[in-house]
DNA sequence: CTGTTAGCGCTTTCAA
DNA sequence: TTGAAAGCGCTAACAG
């Protein structure tokens, strides 16, 4: 016998006529509404079960305009930070019974834009966008003020709307002022792109330290990876460290924009026999599940990461539910803290 | 001017309108259908741009019955595995321009179930399910055979649909003969839950390489951390050591099921001061990301993870694209290769 | 080349 | 308590 990949599913209409009542009275008996016979539901909802009846949600959705889904844009999902991010998101739908449709950007501002579209053709409810661009007028453009968008992971100007980030120059500055206090006289700073408001906010918390104790700070103390593409911020690490080592750069500290930096940053120290903490103490930014396995285990600035993406679910199922637009938009800022591990 | 969250969106009958034509030439025009005078669609066009017409999918949906989405069912997204994998998955379907609904079961039966529902409910046009449990009978049921589904990183007999997963026997032979070959007398296995069979596997692979060389197998040597929740491998590695090392066991090597339980078992030795590989050799299983990182880098067999997630996308692709279903169903067995680094 | 019409599967008035 | 009918937004068959 041939089958179909996709046989035809079965439709309350089915069901209707089997049980010898109206579409409306199965919808009704299905739904748990009020106004139905019990022994006409039972009768249905027996019918239902026998032909393997699955609700075709489109049809629902068409109509009452709820779709329960929201989208979650993020750069990289195998990047451990956003996982953890989203490990949390996660968790608050499922409490809220609400769907995700997630999608991997790479950090590029045209699937963005594109995923953007898609899910709002898909009609989500709300959106979870990770910024990772300088500027957002397309899509800003796109999204009009129609639709409940919440910006994750970073600060964005420019753009009224939702947003959670962790306070980024307080992180730079609790990084730095422990270099200094451990006796670093010479730190530099390995970080991610420029216009990235968290890379400006850490590199602010850095100046900050710095000046507080008169230390002088140079744009070449600042070494900016500029190629990194989602994935390899371990690579520009390391890379990042082999060039300052092979220009015979003095330094005794490096603040890293994040872990996976700091990692990469560690192995090429330990290639060229330097020292951790002895020669070169390393701080890094995140605090990710593996910073506590490597050697010497990384100190670290932590972001609740679980925390951010709980609360980021819950800002936007505040909007969605809200159904009105006010003009006042929360910026909400999560506190960070510095762990102490081994390598500063 | 209060504004409501959601508000309303454009449809085609507006747009047909406001062009003084009809729906139908509307659709026509977006849709880039022949039988269209180009000034009628530019027209158009423009008129849809200047109101921000979105289309809706579910509409589309509801009458193509194709939803170009797949659904993807993982245990834990946060896990480096499964991660990894699902990058694969996303590249494949992105070449494709399909969709990716991803849902986290935690390794729960329940919502594995009820996920699989949900993605009946939204007529995904096929599912990529990594299976985590000793039975399937009530989801094959529900699935029954209307739908493609590919089972994937994990055999799972008595269930007649596509898998792919990795050879896990070949695995576990060749991490257990390797330790023989560096001299272990003594070589303990640290593995998931027996059910699975990936683990099955890997724990005939470990017997078959120490029976061939007549050393002896006692269950006592196979270690089994039943109460791993998805995540805390790590831990249940750590754990299992530090318990194996209070019984005062004998042992020069270590199997690891994978990677993080090989990271909490290095994490226990080094407390203990036992060296590695001098006194202990470690092995672990799937070659993730940050096995390279830890210290000492660790020997581990490595799963093409991005390799199987593309496949499994296009194994999907090709049944949905098919229409019928034949019934022959097709088993891809990925190989596996030993990486030798500094643990072993 | 364009309009009319029917219908995807479901929910929701409104009557009966 | 139930049924008839309209309609969500779109596509497709058919007529013109």
């Amino acid at each position: 016998m041939i089958k179909l990949a996709q046989s035809k599913f079965v439709t309350i209409k089915d069901i209707a006529e089997k049980a010898g009542v109206s579409v409306n009275t199965v919808s009704r008996a299905l739904n748990n509404k009020p106004d139905i016979n019990p022994k006409t539901k039972e009768k249905i909802e027996k019918i239902a079960e026998e032909l393997g009846y699955v609700k075709n949600s489109y049809a629902t959705m068409l109509k009452s305009q709820i779709s329960n889904t929201i989208g979650v844009i993020v750069p990289d999902s195998s990047n451990p930070f956003f996982s953890e991010v989203f490990k949390g998101i996660d968790k608050a739908a499922k409490e809220k019974d609400y769907q995700i449709i997630m999608m991997n950007s790479e950090g590029i501002y045209e699937n963005e834009e594109k995923f953007i579209r898609t899910l709002l053709e898909r009609r989500v409810d709300g959106i979870l966008l990770f910024p990772m661009q300088k500027s957002y007028e397309d899509i800003k453009d796109l999204i009009k003020e129609r639709f409940p968008i919440i910006l994750v992971g970073r600060e964005y100007d420019g753009w009224d709307v939702d947003q959670i980030f962790s306070d980024e120059i307080k992180g730079g500055y609790i990084a730095t002022k422990y270099l200094i206090q451990k006796g670093c006289k010479k730190i530099k700073m390995i970080t991610d792109e420029l216009y990235n408001s968290a890379s400006f906010g850490r590199i602010q918390g850095f100046k900050k330290a710095l000046t507080e104790r008169g230390l002088k700070v140079q744009d070449e103390d600042i070494k900016i990876c500029d190629k990194i593409h989602e994935g390899y911020h371990i690579q520009a690490g390391y890379d990042e460290t082999i060039k300052m080592l092979k220009q015979k750069d003095k330094f005794d500290g490096i603040f890293c924009y994040n872990d996976l930096i700091a990692y990469g940053a560690i192995k090429a120290l330990k290639e060229h026999k330097i020292k951790i903490p002895n020669d070169v103490r390393i701080v890094g930014y995140d605090d990710i599940t593996f910073s506590k396995l490597i050697e010497p285990e990384l100190t670290t600035v932590r972001v609740n990461k679980t925390e951010m993406g709980y609360e980021a679910f819950n800002m936007i199922y505040k909007r969605i539910k809200a159904k009105r637009m006010d003009n006042s938009f929360v910026k909400k800022i999560l506190d960070v803290e510095l762990i102490v591990r081994e390598s500063a």
